[in-house]
DNA sequence: GTATGTTTAAAACACCCGTTTAGTATAGAA
DNA sequence: TTCTATACTAAACGGGTGTTTTAAACATAC
């Protein structure tokens, strides 16, 4: 018996390699090569690539949403203790940057990888993540509700797409980018920096005044 | 001799996959079937699929990119006269919506692109476009620095990074989040009234108060 | 009308993909 | 020991990929 099992050599191997090229870029054989694994063990695992790509996320995914609501529940947020936008927002992203991870940057991996989770066109992956996790989702829309009382439905709607967008960009490229901006290929891109940053660009933008009144 | 010449038609087709798919999603073999022309004809015009991809970049970023630099250059905006950070989001955010296209919402179709560019890993994308087109983008990263005289290095080029997340994400998803709106299939998303709510959300986002000062 | 260079067409090429099959090895239970 | 379920593996399968080749059609110039 292994210290380490099939199952979770592969997924630690899918895991990078997805984040590092994308979905379809990455195929089975790159990565049972990386795991040091039989190809016909993915198939035997997980039962097919769109199976493993969904696994992949539940690993981490799962342990988030607990710990996000649990979080929500326990400083008794509601309509009677209405928690501030910038508390909403951080405990999101600091929930994010203590996850638990198998790689030395972990949450720079699980934020690429969310970022293509909306970019790149899985209809499967989409489809299992709104069945997966629409309660954490709409949790979450709901804390945003209570920390934007001043707008208007619709005006909320989008700049919650907005900030979104922020953040799913943002993540998925920080690697390039951050190499960008230090102009060399060793930067090692530092998530809790840009998220430091992250958060008060995305208050501001949602406590903008209102444009619309409806 | 036909109305729209074979690379026209070719362009044309591959646009509109590669914004729905993805690149690697979408095949030499699709595109030549939607454009009604044979599959040796990509190679021969283009020479490779990467040289395809460039060329439906180029269609758009060339006009596109001559027309922001003439705009700027016509309203006299330098250092002697600095425009305010909604002029200049104003101006290239309209720029888009006047976008000529040769699609029913081009605009949509020509962020969704650009935003897969960042997103996907093509390495050879990102070599040609920072080679063909980093004049504009220094324009652009110049008057935003215009236009936020308060902010440092770093803190810009993230605050940066957010807003144009926030561009390319919305707008590439325009419509199906119009859907989710509306709760109809039916609605039509209009990209103008979105940018209007856009356009103060930036400018909220990038003039928010420093948190770091180097 | 014939020759010339350009564009289209059909077919084949070599390669890589996800998946399946058929078989082996191993470990615990009866 | 024999049986059985599970874990793993090597090899092959069918199909899709980008690209190249070969030949035919076409317009234009001489």
């Amino acid at each position: 018996m292994p210290q380490v099992d099939t199952v979770d050599k592969i997924l630690d191997a899918a895991e990078l390699l997805f984040a590092e090229k994308g979905f379809s870029e990455t195929s089975l054989r790159m990565i049972t090569s990386k795991a040091n694994v039989n190809l016909a063990a993915v198939n035997y695992h997980f039962g097919s690539k769109n199976a493993l790509i969904q696994a992949v996320f539940s690993r981490f995914l799962g342990p988030l949403s607990k710990s996000m609501e649990q979080a929500s529940f326990e400083n008794g947020w509601g309509k009677s203790k209405i928690p501030s936008l910038e508390d909403i927002l951080k405990l999101y992203t600091h929930s994010l940057l203590k996850l638990p991870s198998r790689h030395q940057n972990g949450v720079a991996i699980f934020m690429r990888l969310m970022g293509l989770a909306y970019t790149q066109s899985q209809g499967h992956l989409r489809r299992y993540l709104e069945q997966e996790y629409s309660k954490s989702f709409r949790l979450f829309l709901e804390l945003i509700k209570l920390g934007t009382p001043e707008l208007g439905v619709k005006e909320r709607f989008w700049r919650t797409q907005f900030t979104l967008g922020s953040i799913a960009f943002t993540m998925s490229s920080i690697q390039p980018l951050t190499e960008i901006l230090e102009n060399s290929k060793s930067a090692k891109g530092d998530p809790e920096e840009v998220v430091n940053l992250l958060v008060p660009y995305m208050v501001s933008g949602l406590t903008a005044p209102p444009v619309d009144v409806n």
